[in-house]
DNA sequence: ACCGCACGATACCGATCGGTATCACGCGGG
DNA sequence: CCCGCGTGATACCGATCGGTATCGTGCGGT
């Protein structure tokens, strides 16, 4: 990785498309895919319309790309949890929930840009959907995974009780209705891991 | 239930601004509010713009008159739900829980209209946007009251993990990536209320 | 010194949007 | 009988959208 040579000693001037990219995840996040023009990117990058057209075929390529970017932050996330805790898929597990928790504050009132996204593109063939819900799958799949690795008897639905936790505490934290949505979440997550732990199953005839 | 007087034999001939707000409500749940142009809701109406701004001020009017029916109706769920086992506070939040997880294979790849009118609403005084908090908080309320009719000792913790599951379950069917989201949930709620109610209670500190 | 090429600025295109104006029709009550 | 009014149809407005064309310019490699 050649050290980035020149920097322009402004702060404020990476390459065009890092701005772009930069711009657009702002805008993207605080109003919303359709909400915001190529214009007001280009505006907020500091560049034009037509150097974004260079960089990116349509807009629909560049959102593609924002969420691409934003999936590999979140895995990037996990990596360093499980780098933190490495053997310890509970503390990893909990490492995770308490990045999202942490991440809470942040959100704040717009919510998690992945389900916003969705909403926002209704047709399943868009390319950037896909890569919504393969990031989603992955993130099950690894979810699972640390669940199995901690022994939890049942890890998929473990997994999958985590992840609605997960999810449900960012867009409840978007619509207001739950205070302290991070501090739940982590005690839900803790109580989860502890009960998967303990075989004290509730006998509900649960033959499957 | 008094028969609707005059039916016109014709089903399709609702008055004019039920046949409005019920193409939107299609509408709007299939493609989201910002796709849909106030000509498509009148074409599948089978009327004319003009008739829809007869009765309707904006289109963010008719959106938020939707969002307010689409809570009426859940409400009604909920109020059916608790007719239906009158003093089993811990039956009417499985009812209620049924009630969201039967949906699930309705609302598949489009998600709850709530949340996803809410990622395409940023500005937080459109009207519409108050409709939603309003409800969710509603929810939240009362399924707050049901927990501590139950007797669960912490009511707010338990319905704060019930409202994550659902909401949760919602999105991770939407987005796809767990498969029998529907049974995962019931049996989710379940295992919250018979632990909230049996007095295991894992001993983090919780000194409130 | 020069040349290429990515970049910046501007103007433009067709389509679509929310919203309005206008007019003709049809039906019901005085 | 006829008047009024809600309705349907159409045409239109200004704004904004995604995307393109064009031209100038400045910086870097040879």
């Amino acid at each position: 990785m050649t050290s980035t040579a020149s920097r322009p000693s402004r702060v404020a001037k990476l390459p065009p498309r890092e701005r772009i990219l930069d711009a657009a995840e702002e805008l993207f996040q605080n109003e919303g895919i359709r909400r915001v023009g190529v214009q007001a990117i280009a505006e907020r990058a500091e560049t034009t319309k037509m150097a974004i057209y260079r960089h990116f075929e349509t807009k629909d390529a560049l959102v593609a790309e924002w969420l691409r970017i934003l999936a590999a932050d979140y895995q990037a996330a996990f990596d360093r949890v499980e780098a933190e805790y490495p053997g310890r898929p509970e503390e990893q597990i909990l490492g995770v929930a308490r990045f999202i928790a942490e991440g809470l504050p942040t959100l704040s009132h717009r919510g998690c840009p992945f389900i916003n996204s969705l909403a926002e593109l209704p047709d399943r063939s868009h390319p950037a959907r896909q890569v919504i819900e393969e990031h989603k799958a992955r993130q099950t799949r690894r979810l699972v995974a640390l669940c199995a690795e901690a022994g939890l008897p049942d890890p998929e639905q473990a997994a999958a009780e985590i992840t609605f936790v997960l999810e449900g505490a960012q867009v409840s934290t978007q619509n207001g209705s739950i205070d302290r949505a991070g501090d739940r979440l982590m005690r839900i997550v803790e109580g989860i891991v502890d009960r998967h732990r303990s075989p004290l199953v509730e006998s509900r005839g649960t033959t499957d």
